[in-house]
DNA sequence: GGATTAAAGTTTCAAATGAAACTACTTTTT
DNA sequence: AAAAAGTAGTTTCATTTGAAACTTTAATCC
């Protein structure tokens, strides 16, 4: 019954189609970040992640971020000199540091914010509610999925 | 009305978690062509290409791909080596070469379908038909949607 | 038809990446 | 309480990446 296949058609390749899509989407962001902020991907990240999470050390933000411990390490000494982040060794712990947006940072975060959402608006500008939900169940899914899988 | 937003909840940021979703895939992909078959993604993707399209050029090959020249050029150049491809300079260009598998590219071809096609089954297995369908529609409106941002 | 411009693919070079080694500390063991 | 094992974050080093320069061939211009 079953024809074995002999050619696959990458164009419909659902982890093809994926990273095409977070490829094109993250280059233009990244663009947008580093031209308007002088900001990597990983730097934006983090300092989303601390602007609602004051106070995450390296090691906290690497699964929240997505990030290895080295990406941290250099993104924060980045943000330390551009003077948008702050590190406060643990009094506990003094391998480790408390990270918190400076007021700079703090004002570049708030002038990201509405960037990053326009464009996620405008990514999604024709779907409607239902089907927004309907992809976010979908990411979910796949997300939980392929993280079984890995 | 409209209060200014001050933190982007980054696992919801559509952006981050398409990143974070192909990487995770690509990722362990690229681990088991790697172990399997000595194959990058790039090769891979040429690879298959080629198996329903004999005699691409590079040129040819990168929007396809999505892949630039000098990942092309590489990835053929090991292709070669490993004699899965073949290279046939062009009769009325000779800057171009038609390339194509090999009886050994074709074979590789064969064994890598069933792997790449089990994986994505995987990853849908809890999808229903109209789903996939569903989620097929999704990402050719994002990836549209995003080339026009690009 | 020789000079100029353009295109295909390769090479070079500098920047980005990430695994492994390392440093500085902390916790656990005995 | 000293030794051993473990953890947080940094640095090193080898690999990957991609933009720009280059080589070779083709097309266009005057």
């Amino acid at each position: 019954m079953n024809e074995m296949q002999r050619s696959l058609y990458l164009p419909r390749f659902l982890p093809y189609r994926l990273t095409k899509l977070s490829g094109m989407i993250s280059r233009s962001l990244a663009a947008k970040y580093s031209k308007m902020f002088d900001l990597t991907i990983a730097e934006w990240r983090i300092v989303a992640l601390l602007g609602s999470n004051p106070g995450l050390t390296a090691r906290e933000i690497a699964p929240l971020a997505s990030l290895d411990k080295v990406s941290i390490s250099r993104a924060v000494e980045r943000l330390l000199k551009s003077d948008r982040l702050e590190k406060r060794i643990l009094e506990g712990d003094r391998r480790s540091a408390a990270l918190y947006l400076t007021a700079a940072g703090q004002t570049t975060l708030a002038e990201i914010i509405p960037l990053a959402q326009e464009y996620e608006n405008q990514l999604l500008a024709e779907f409607s509610p239902e089907e927004i939900e309907q992809l976010d169940n979908f990411l979910n899914r796949l997300d939980a999925k392929a993280d079984a899988l890995g």
